[in-house]
DNA sequence: CTTCATGGCATAGAAAATCTAAGTCAACAC
DNA sequence: GTGTTGACTTAGATTTTCTATGCCATGAAG
């Protein structure tokens, strides 16, 4: 039997805002802007013909109708994530994994600094190790190094690490080819790339 | 806490696909080309890393990470179609309710009568009448009527029907501005002027 | 054997959805 | 008063999804 489903992106974005009661951390969460998170959740809003959140200028309240259906979401969301481990254990690690050569790691980059702190997006682990050889055992999900050397069939953007005083820093993020679009990458690329 | 969730789009043509064993079928129900269903099967697959559905010339089987991977899905979506008819009770329907004017339901085009007969998608529920006063109260989603007529506010595509043997017929099919570009009404517009 | 029907696959490009950047607004803190 | 924060809106950029088309492999029918 079918059945007729929400528009499954804007659920993720109402689940992910109901949770913070806040578009700008689950912005931060899916890692895409605020006003991204704003439109899907109106969006939702509209198909649905119900409103979710009640806006306040610093921050969001759920309605009678959010409260009840968030609960409902987040178990179905949890459901399907937990099935897809279990099908696909690869998937399994919850954050990127990001090898970072000492070289780098030494620098105290503000950027590196904030992820190993939890304080900036994408979630990453971050391991000191300049070992090309874990990125292809499938140990590591990224390889931020200084060298501009890779083996072929790996997918390297050379990139430029603003510093805060002084020329940027050049240095090298490799991927597996897979790896290199997905959005985790791209927030990575981006975090660290930033002024 | 926050998950990982494979691509929710692609998730719902291989619960779809799985269900029916079928592109094809699954294109039917999901009111998209085979084509489509196909590109999105592959594409959860590969980013998943794991095979879902062994392929034959007339059809899929599915592999046991397939298998068991169908029953979890379905659940987690069927909560969320729970879920979402009891936020949203307006959308308990899962048929598109479609008014047929008295001429048109008589003349048992042959588009009409698939529908009718459950043959064709989208699933829709007919009842004759030409009453746009229950299109404006919410008690049809589309009105399908010979009469070029309709009120401001709402939407109407003027068509030509094609018949077996002879010109084609012209209608109009009336439905609430919100209504005409939604997938099922679209994929109604489409049926309706086909060859 | 040939022909026809069926359905999955691949591709290029069209269409739609999603996202970003930028600016506005309303509150709150100092 | 100014500065900060975060939600809202808009136009356009980017990405994803979809379509149309043709190909391939099978199976059934003649």
């Amino acid at each position: 039997m079918s059945y007729r489903l929400p528009p499954l992106n804007s659920l993720r974005a109402f689940e992910a805002s109901a949770r913070h009661l806040s578009f700008k951390r689950a912005s931060d969460e899916l890692c895409v802007t605020p006003g991204a998170v704003s439109q899907q959740v109106k969006s939702l809003e509209a198909s649905l013909g119900v409103q979710l959140f009640r806006r306040f200028p610093r921050g969001l309240l759920l309605t009678a109708e959010g409260e009840s259906y968030l609960p409902l979401i987040s178990n179905a969301f949890r459901a399907i994530s937990d099935a897809t481990e279990h099908v696909a254990p690869a998937l399994k690690g919850r954050f990127l994994r990001v090898g970072v050569s000492r070289a780098l790691s030494e620098r105290r980059h503000p950027a590196i600094e904030g992820l190993r702190r939890g304080e900036e997006r994408p979630r990453t682990k971050l391991i000191t190790t300049d070992d090309l050889g874990k990125l292809i055992d499938g140990k590591l999900d990224v390889l931020l190094r200084t060298s501009p050397q890779f083996p072929p069939g790996l997918h390297a953007d050379r990139i430029a690490l603003p510093t805060p005083s002084g020329p940027a820093l050049p240095a090298t993020l490799v991927t597996l080819p897979g790896l290199a679009g997905c959005r985790e990458v791209r927030a990575l690329l981006k975090l660290l790339t930033r002024a």
